[in-house]
DNA sequence: TTTATACATGAATAAATGATCATGTATTGC
DNA sequence: GCAATACATGATCATTTATTCATGTATAAA
């Protein structure tokens, strides 16, 4: 109560923010759910999986790849999106291993 | 490749991205940061630490309360929050442990 | 060099979220 | 009962985010 205070410095806070608001997302967390089981894929392979419009996957993955969660690697016409750090994946095991609310 | 699925079944995607969504705030961020230090504070408290409108660190906590990360309790003038269940703090060790990206 | 495939981008719109302000309610002490 | 303290709520407006649609670009193959 004395000398409480956020242990968290105001742009490690607003940056974890930023990145929590994109992990935030039924797409993307499934994005970042595939990639963790198979280390890369291409945008159709994303695709054929989540069942979406290939252009709104893309801004989710610009959105992903801007914000440093995925990178990607061109083989011929062919784009693929991996993980960046494996830090990002315990984000998903966290959030498996949360009991549901309610 | 074969038969590669998303391994969260919807509707926890969608609990997932709700709660994260919730998380993904700075002031929220510093809340439960604040929580874990405290085990339970007052709004006044709060609001002395944060430094931030009570009205907008009410609508902050109801909106925490709603999505079910905090709890409260009433003591007199006061209201107490305190965290739902420790496992939404794994969340923040999450954080703490990414590496910033870039 | 044209065509098809794979992906990205930008504009427009819809929907959700954040902040502010004014006001309301519960509890306590006088 | 009345005032003060502690907190909640609702309306409003600004900003951000999500989705769609149309179009653009890179690569490969014919």
């Amino acid at each position: 109560m004395t000398d409480l205070k956020v242990r968290v410095d105001k742009k490690k806070l607003e940056r974890t923010a930023y990145v929590l608001k994109c992990v935030a997302h039924p797409v993307r967390i499934s994005i970042i759910d595939l990639l963790e089981q198979q280390d890369q894929l291409t945008v159709s392979q994303l695709q054929e999986v989540l069942q979406i419009e290939q252009s709104l996957l893309s801004h989710h993955l610009t959105n992903m790849r801007d914000k440093g969660l995925v990178e990607t690697r061109r083989q011929g016409k062919n784009v693929f999106y991996f993980l960046t750090d494996s830090s990002i994946s315990n984000i998903i095991d966290c959030i498996k291993g949360c009991k549901p609310v309610q």
